[in-house]
DNA sequence: GGCAATTTTGCATGGTGTGCAAGTTTAGTT
DNA sequence: AACTAAACTTGCACACCATGCAAAATTGCC
């Protein structure tokens, strides 16, 4: 009856694949406008006929242009976190973060983050949106914690804790975005140093003591 | 000719501060929709109509219901980062930020900014606004950051360290609005608590070498 | 091949956000 | 007080967004 786009469950083999098909469809086509077009600059109108269905049928899959450009975004972030959760609880924190976050990516997936961040710079809806997929990133993060740190530790120092890290995370992407004016393409362990440096930066509290 | 309605230049005594009082005005029949009809559970018309302006008057100063709602977290967080510019770059940053932050708030400010943020949960599109606003705020930081860090510090420890900075102040004031389930006002000087507990375990690295 | 569940699509509808031009108010001048 | 220029408000038009609904097309399965 109703269209069953998020199940999240992969038990379905054949219907399933065919969305996430046709998802991958609309986001390359998005990806495509937004680079001849600027994001912002086009319609779903547009976005529909380029990604071969009909303007209803996108309104299936997602709530608004941004959601499309910006789904490798989640999937990056949501793919890194599932992997923290299966590491033993005993790893420090930040060196599963440094692992997960880090850890495996190309340089062409890289690049793509790199250039969806870029964009959030030339339109307000972007930003926000990727803002508020990086916030779901940090709350499945504090869920994390809670299990890793000492009982003592209240809600404060999870928050805090959980919001720091992301921080460290997402400047090490803007370094690796920044980086990156056009079509150059950073190199995956350029972004896992960065994202070593802040991490270790995070750790010493920014070697506030150390006056130069 | 146009609408000047973000001239921020207060350089005009009456025509300017009749602009301030109807745009309060807005954000008062805003949060007051809100209150009864839940954020996103209203019209710009019926927000017109309450704020008694026309439709058009109300997009002339707001581009959005969300962007009216949220003009006190901008107000404040823009006020105290203001502060922050205006005082010795030889203090220590934390100090600064818990000064400004944590400064001279009336309670009443305290629990519309609770309020607010709480408000943020039940409206993803009100979520992001805010969002963007603090993502402003930490811009604003960064900028302040590059004076005050010593020359050694590159751009990515100014980033991480604004946006852990950041994280901070957003966990200390969410841990004022989960305490805040409603009506009840925290008070300011548990706001200023929660700044300078999570400031203080930035400030030691999260104790990640204490394992308790 | 046929059936049931799922997916796509068109249509209608109500809401958003902005350019434009005409009207209204305001501050300052004589 | 009357005048004027600038600033502000308003209505209107218009393109676009987002969603409910039901018919039509597709798909998986026996």
């Amino acid at each position: 009856m109703g269209v069953n786009v998020d199940s999240g469950v992969p038990l379905e083999g054949r219907r399933e694949k065919n969305k996430v098909a046709t998802r991958a469809a609309m986001t390359a086509a998005a990806l495509r406008l937004a680079r001849e077009h600027g994001p912002g600059g086009f319609t779903v109108d547009q976005l529909a006929v380029e990604a071969g269905v009909s303007r209803r049928t996108f309104f299936n899959y997602f709530p608004s242009i941004e959601a499309a450009v910006t789904l490798p975004v989640e999937e990056f972030l949501e793919e890194s976190f599932a992997r923290l959760d299966e590491r033993s609880a005993d790893e420090p924190i930040m060196d599963a973060v440094l692992a997960t976050l880090g850890g495996d990516i190309s340089q062409e997936r890289l690049a793509l983050l790199c250039e969806i961040y870029q964009m959030g710079a030339d339109d307000a809806q972007l930003e926000r949106m990727q803002l508020q997929i990086w916030r779901q990133a940090q709350q499945s993060l504090e869920d994390g914690l809670r299990h890793r740190l000492p009982e003592s530790a209240g809600e404060l120092t999870v928050t805090a804790l959980a919001g720091s890290l992301i921080a460290c995370a997402q400047a090490a992407m803007r370094m690796a975005a920044t980086q990156t004016p056009d079509g150059e393409a950073p190199p995956p362990s350029a972004f896992r140093q960065q994202l070593l440096e802040s991490l270790d930066l995070l750790r010493t509290g920014f070697n506030i003591n150390s006056k130069d």
